[in-house]
RNA sequence: AGGGGCAUAGCUCAGUUGGUAGAGCGCCACCCUUACAAGGUGGAUGUCAUCGGUUCGAGCCCGGUUGCCCCUACCA
């Protein structure tokens, strides 16, 4: 049975409830205008560019990775008195989208061919305009606080305008060029794509053994191939120069089968004589290697595909076939003929396209290339010098790598969406004129025939301008001024290539600066087991659903408490239900507290020094600890120790033990003190966590009584900004309030290992020998007594130990044995185990420290810090054995 | 083939100048102790993959081996 128990005083339900704060939290956000950064300020700028999800996609786990990175960052320097700016904005994901208008028409029984390319394009809009924004919508259920009036697409008008004059200016100086390639072709999308889109699997192929007849009919030489169909495009056969087999052949024709056509036996290096026969069939049209040797040979390149990818006429009779069934057929015919000698299986690996699924072919075409070799010499250096920055470094080699071995980039596609290449052909004289405005004659034959290039940009190209281009460029404006270069990029390896190093080449070519100075790679958020999410395996887990079910905080918690940069992240459920129930504990707590201070008068509280107890001074001196470690680890960008630092903090200081040492205080005369510092602690707190789990801060803040406006624009904690108060923790004070948990858990120990009772109270003993130990037990006696359930403590000797159970505790130079006589109590063999035990670890302690101290080396070579530690570790085990023998032996 | 990464408690992972192995979850036991059973208290569990080297001292540094993963390129 479950029952809702509200607190009656403040109405603060027993538990967090997500869903009736997060909507409501993040409107109130968006209309006091939180999230707006300043074109203009004096605040120092921070900024950070959205990776702009397609149009098409809605939030998945990576995003919600991702993002909570984002958001993290954006809120922590906003608070930090940043100008902080996120810009979002989407992406026509040309493909993608495409893809998905396309379907929708299939369902109505319409293609874009009947259709015509601009009833498409309207179609395409009409969705976009629809759906497009779907996963804004996504991005606030996570919290993200972004810049939602600077939102841009990448067609809008001022990012294609930037687009052109791009594409205009790299043709100008010679770097964009259009050439007659062989090009990756997808056939499905009937389209070329760039090396980057292409995918290699492992599949089984067959490698067919196939004779071709010497024209001069003296016999047959036999190559090997996995791709018999492409033979009707053969051009030459091809073999090693100084292989003894086929020196009598070079130089001789050979008819292609199943044609009439002869072609000659070369000789070339690109040969290996290992592989199949040794002969390699030249198919220059279809293939990259073929492509080079047919070159250097002046070979005739035969095309033997449509663009839809079936045969076209050159293939003869095969004409109409897709290859698949060409491929059938031609082995078929072969066999017939006899000239099929071998068939054997072949595992190869065949490059596939990314987006439709379908095996590439090398396909023969007029595209636009953008020249890569001098673009990437400056993106090397800023990245080899630092200006840019990697976070883990380990991507540097990667990015260098591929750099030096970059293939100019085909920036043409064959598609209907995305922006038109600002090309156009004078059908009269064939001019080519590349400009950003509309041409309207032909500048050589003053024709007015002038026709758009069909094609339009690979939608990387555009991306690669997004850190400008959506901040109003080619125009000046403040934003840029303001905001370029951006401060941090977050994103997964996997477009390290398709837009991190493109997006450094064109900023440094168009901005003369880097676009970002850092730049964090987030790994792939897989299941529990390790496996990648897919919808075909089943294990997908949606944001939606879990911020549904648990919270937005919960899942951001648990993502941002488990990565390091890089790496990948396995998440499941029952990890995240963990989070949620710290989320209710964070609740819970701050619940405890406002109920215990609704009769503090914070207007008139004046805190005074000297009435702070040792837990006060503790915790506060835990808190200074915690938001140092916060602020190291935010700045070395490793947000899981920043999580888990105040996760711990919150937990296991604040709720562990100061809640429960106040407990006691809050009935004493210090009443006052405690009720402020549990609120100031929980404010802190509060602040401190808001840029991990924005909106239980927010809520709990505005309940709190020491808050100035909103949580979200609060002032982030940090030591240096508030000595004044942080001077007041001490070590001290921790060590003392040490030595007390010590005891306490002492006492909880040997009740827990004896299955003593929580409600049977006991009578204890402490042992102590200094008086600095018997001060600090004497003055905190109720404390220990009724955190460790006692009825009596007595302080003092060690005196009689008969039938007693001693455990010895120490922390530092502070020693005491802590004695509970449990005649008739308990069953003595589990207290005799649990003390043998001890005996052991200390006997241990003992051997090993002693060895190390009696090493002359050790002594000589460590530092001297070090052997202090380890001397008064010696000591301390050396006391604490001797009780614990005396108790043992007096226990039989 | 080249490059990179990983191997630590049953699971997921921390462990950043080398100084006696940690957390969360799970598990076991006892508890509705007036913030929280989405909780409290206590407990068990590791030849830190393997071999060798450097060192007074290695989970950490160096080299070899094994196993898994990723990337790039090629595979007629």
């Amino acid at each position: 049975m479950e029952s809702e128990q509200t607190t009656p005083e403040t109405g603060i339900s027993d538990r967090y409830h997500p869903k009736q704060v997060e909507t409501k939290t993040y409107a109130w956000w968006e209309s006091q205008n939180y999230f707006q950064a300043a074109d203009q300020s004096t605040k120092p700028p921070f900024s950070v560019i959205l990776p702009p999800p397609n149009v098409t996609g809605s939030l998945h786990m990576g995003h919600a990775l991702n993002h909570s990175i984002q958001d993290l960052m954006i809120r922590w320097k906003r608070m930090s008195g940043f100008n902080a700016l996120w810009l979002p904005g989407t992406d026509h994901a040309g493909i993608a989208t495409q893809t998905v208008v396309e379907k929708e028409l299939k369902k109505k029984n319409l293609n874009r061919k009947t259709l015509g390319r601009e009833k498409f394009v309207e179609q395409i809009w009409d969705w976009k305009n629809l759906y497009g924004e779907r996963i804004f919508e996504q991005m606030r259920r996570l919290g993200d606080s972004c810049d939602w009036n600077r939102k841009v697409f990448t067609l809008d008008e001022g990012v294609s305008r930037a687009v052109k004059k791009v594409f205009v200016s790299l043709h100008k100086k010679g770097l964009i060029y259009r050439g007659k390639r062989l090009v990756n072709w997808s056939w499905p999308l009937e389209s070329a794509i760039s090396d980057l889109e292409v995918e290699h699997k492992n599949i089984k192929g067959t490698l067919f053994h196939i004779q071709y007849p010497l024209a001069d009919q003296s016999g047959f030489l036999t190559i090997a191939t996995t791709r018999p169909e492409t033979l009707l495009g053969d051009t030459a056969i091809c073999v090693h120069p100084e292989d003894i087999r086929y020196q009598g052949f070079i130089g001789k024709e050979v008819i292609v089968p199943l044609t009439t056509r002869k072609i000659k036996v070369i000789a070339d290096n690109a040969v290996d004589p290992q592989f199949g026969t040794g002969a390699l069939k030249i198919t220059p049209g279809h293939d990259f290697n073929d492509f080079k040797v047919g070159k250097t040979h002046q070979l005739e390149l035969i095309n033997i595909l449509e663009k839809n990818g079936t045969l076209n006429e050159n293939a003869g009779v095969y004409k109409g076939l897709s290859i698949q069934e060409a491929r059938k057929k031609v082995v078929e015919d072969l066999k017939k003929l006899n000239l099929l000698v071998k068939e054997e299986p072949h595992p190869h690996s065949v490059g596939h396209c990314q987006r439709s699924g379908a095996v590439v072919e090398p396909f023969l075409s007029e595209q636009w290339f953008l020249k890569m070799d001098r673009l990437a010499v400056p993106a090397k250096h800023v990245v080899e010098n630092g200006t840019v920055r990697f976070e883990p470094e380990s991507w540097v080699k990667v990015y260098l790598h591929w750099l030096n071995n970059l293939e100019d980039w085909c920036v043409s596609r064959q598609l209907w969406w995305g922006h038109r290449i600002p090309a156009w052909t004078c059908s009269d004289c064939g001019n080519i004129q590349v400009s950003e405005n509309d041409v309207s004659y032909c500048e050589k034959c003053r024709s007015a025939n002038m026709k758009q290039d069909e094609d339009v940009l690979d939608t990387w190209f555009s991306s690669a301008l997004w850190p400008f281009s959506t901040m109003g460029w080619p125009q000046d404006t403040e934003t840029q001024k303001t905001f370029y270069p951006t401060s941090f990029l977050v994103t997964g390896h996997d477009i390290l290539f398709f837009w991190v190093a493109r997006m450094i080449m064109m900023g440094l070519e168009f901005k003369k600066d880097v676009p970002f100075r850092t730049v964090y790679f987030n790994g792939i958020v897989r299941d529990s087991k390790g496996q990648k999410m897919s919808k075909s395996v089943g294990n997908v887990l949606d944001p939606l659903d879990l911020i549904e079910k648990y919270g937005a905080d919960s899942l951001r918690l648990s993502l941002l408490a488990h990565i390091s940069a890089g790496r990948d992240l396995k998440i499941s459920e029952p990890r995240i239900e963990g989070y949620r129930n710290f989320m209710n504990k964070l609740w819970n707590a701050s619940r405890f507290v406002f109920q215990n201070c609704t009769d503090f008068d914070l207007a008139n509280f004046k805190l005074q020094k000297s009435n702070l107890n040792s837990f006060d001074q503790a915790i506060i001196e835990k808190l200074g600890k915690c938001l140092t470690t916060v602020d190291k680890s935010l700045h070395d960008l490793r947000f899981a120790d920043a999580s888990q630092a105040l996760y711990h903090f919150v937990w296991h200081e604040y709720c562990d033990w100061y809640l429960e040492f106040s407990k006691s205080n809050l009935k004493s005369s210090e009443k006052q003190t405690t009720q402020y510092i549990l609120l100031i602690v929980l404010e802190k707190v509060l602040r401190a966590f808001h840029p991990m789990i924005p909106f239980i801060t927010e809520e709990l803040y505005q309940m709190h009584p020491m808050k100035t406006g909103a949580c979200i624009i609060a002032e982030y904690p940090k030591v240096q900004n508030d000595r004044e108060f942080f001077k007041l923790g001490t070590e001290n004070a921790e060590t003392e309030v040490d030595l007390i948990k010590e005891v306490i858990t002492a006492v909880r120990n040997i009740r827990g290992e004896n299955r003593l009772s929580p409600a049977l109270k006991l009578k204890i003993r402490v042992g102590i020998s200094d008086e600095k130990t018997q001060k600090i037990i004497s003055e905190n006696r109720s404390v220990i007594m009724s955190l460790a359930r006692l009825d009596e403590m007595n302080l003092g000797e060690v005196g009689e130990l008969k039938k007693c159970a001693v455990s010895a505790v120490s922390v530092k130079d502070l020693t005491a044995q802590v004695i509970i006589p449990l005649e008739g109590l308990v069953d003595f063999e589990e207290e005799i185990k649990r003390m043998q035990k001890a005996i052991e670890k200390c006997e241990k302690d003992i051997s090993l420290l002693s060895q190390k101290l009696s090493n002359p080396k050790f002594l000589e070579n460590a530092d001297e810090e070090v052997v202090e530690v380890d001397k008064q570790l010696l000591t301390n085990s050396q006391k604490q054995i001797v009780a614990l023998r005396e108790g043992l032996t007096r226990f039989r």
